[in-house]
DNA sequence: CATGAATGAGCATTCATTCAT
DNA sequence: GATGAATGAATGCTCATTCAT
């Protein structure tokens, strides 16, 4: 998207440059995730790559670069997989349902980039944070306006429709953040039911059921 | 406690110990949020403290001891925060909503540090990560109490209150690692006040009132 | 020889490490003996070469590596020098003439980094010892070879073949240790014919002319 | 003797100078042998020693100086060992046995004493090196002594005295310095007996016995 | 006379980045 | 477009030595 022309190249191939790019996303990810962003060297990088250190740099300008291209990679995949889901049906209740769960999936899929995010954002200048949170803010969007939707037809409660939508969120990315421990006791099928019912009993009016 | 021991230092003056520490930790810890682990030298942090960067090492024997110092903060503040918890009346509920909302105020007072570990954690040794996280599942562990009560005595439903205890204390760290965005939106008081109530319809059974 | 290989490279022209690593033993060689190992820095000996001190380090990995190319060096030149030996035609007492003379020549060649490796050989780690103790003992069997030869052939009389080798191969490093004060009376020359004259009157027998 | 004075101490009581320095001295030895004059750090002595690392500066004033120290106690020893050497009798050829032996012996007693010596001794400045180097000296002079002796009265060949003690007092130097591979197969009574008859061949005319 | 605390100067090593070829 | 070599600027840490009490 327009994100990736941001990242500056004197490459004039742009099959080439996406192609050496998607390469240096892959060996950063896993030795970021290994290592961490610090202790892992730009050199270490360019040394799992099947090119070298200068011509790393022919594709991205700085290691800062490299963290970005990490992210966007997330960002598009999460991007693709939000897409999916159907715009919510007219039934609030099954729409929520549909996409917390299609959200956890994605975070369970991508739970290391999602925690190596968490970790690691502080390191991109202020701009592109915003990038990234822009990003996160569109998933607490998707859930906010199912929300909204479920109140103006009375399926919901009277809440604040956005706190409930972060907190939405951010227990999706609970399994992301916590799966070390979380995994010992539930697997990612159970912890999606139990998370969804939970959720639910807190959006829906005493008494009601769904 | 015992961890204090397990930071060697040169000076004998116990008080003074404590004293410069203090110091170390306070100074810090505002670099280290500022511009993270990594990007903080040990010189910067010398140069904003009352002594010199030798006479940092007589008190910490690495940078990492810092950020152990750091963290150590962090569990006897939230330690003490917790000690004061009435023990939980007889009343599940109530001793819900206390406990959540005290250990709210503790991740607000000290929603630095929190954002702080969750994001630096990996650069300690695997035991000090024990350690850091054994203090943290102990919230977890009083959370955990509570239900399993609530679920005996028929006040709360029956769910997996070892999930719903990770759930509770997750949803006080968002606090912590959201409260950028949050604030914008919610006080800390309201949040804590939407969250118990949210939090509670997930634990009673439907058609009940607390 | 082998030990070259030892030593680790980021460069992969052979030839240009080969000339660096020439330099730096050169420059550093000069160092170590005027100010010993301990007292030149890495620093000094960057600021003497050609080069900087980041790209001293694409040639060496660390100080001790250094050491051990000056070490490498004296014993590929000892290694040298004594090949051109003939290995001692049948008369004992010229071969040895031939081996003792070759070796002080070699000695007062290269007497400066002789004494460095008295001084500092403790500094390498034990196995890097081993290799030039090893390479020093090489020189002390071409003589017990010979003076055994000459014992077999009656041409010497009984004795400790093995310590009057060591004896020859200490005396001759002695122009190297005490050269600061022996040249003030002999010239190398001279020494070279006394100390022969004097071990061979203690390898014959007694009554006997060589 | 004189040189004792030359290291300046606050403190006003000798006996306690001599007591405090005696006890670094020995200390110090015990360090620097087994991790060498630079690795061991000041600290690391005042630990060993019943005073404080502040105080040990009250009798010493550098740690150059507790090097010297330790040198000025070997060459006490020395010479409290070489002056128990009966003047040599009016037979040069017993002179030297006896002297050569005692060196020897000397020397095996503190072999380790004397191999810090030739590892250390450019630590200190020149004019330090020069007191230590006489007291060198003043052994060869002993040999060189009875040498000369040995030529006037015809006992000895005509050779170069001074070059033939060097190699003299070398020798037994090599008993400390090459102590590790000679006591493989050689004892000190075995080492002294051998080199001594070596030496007196080397000294005596040809044909002669003694 | 003793000592606890402090510090200035330094040291080996690393690493993101650039440039000549 | 690719790459081998080079480097400026830091960084974490140590240590001999001093001084106030």
């Amino acid at each position: 998207m327009a994100q990736q022309k941001k990242i500056r190249t004197t490459i004039k191939d742009p099959d080439l440059v996406a192609q050496r790019r998607a390469e240096i996303v892959d060996v950063a990810t896993h030795m970021f995730l290994e290592q961490g962003f610090h202790k892992t060297s730009i050199r270490d990088i360019a040394e799992a790559c099947p090119f070298n250190l200068a011509s790393l740099y022919m594709y991205v300008s700085s290691k800062e670069d490299i963290l970005f291209l990490v992210a966007q990679h997330l960002m598009e995949e999460k991007a693709r997989g939000l897409a999916e889901v159907a715009p919510g049906g007219d039934d609030p209740v099954e729409a929520f349902k549909d996409a917390f769960s299609r959200y956890c999936q994605i975070v369970h899929r991508h739970r290391q980039h999602v925690k190596l995010l968490y970790r690691e954002l502080d390191v991109l200048p202020k701009d592109r944070q915003q990038v990234v949170l822009r990003s996160d803010a569109a998933v607490t969007d998707v859930f906010e306006k199912i929300i909204l939707d479920g109140i103006r037809t009375g399926v919901f409660r009277q809440l604040d429709a956005r706190l409930a939508a972060h907190s939405a969120g951010f227990l999706a990315h609970m399994w992301a953040l916590k799966s070390w421990t979380l995994k010992r006791f539930v697997t990612i099928d159970r912890f999606i039911d139990e998370q969804t019912d939970f959720l639910l009993r807190g959006l829906v009016p005493e008494g009601s059921r769904w």
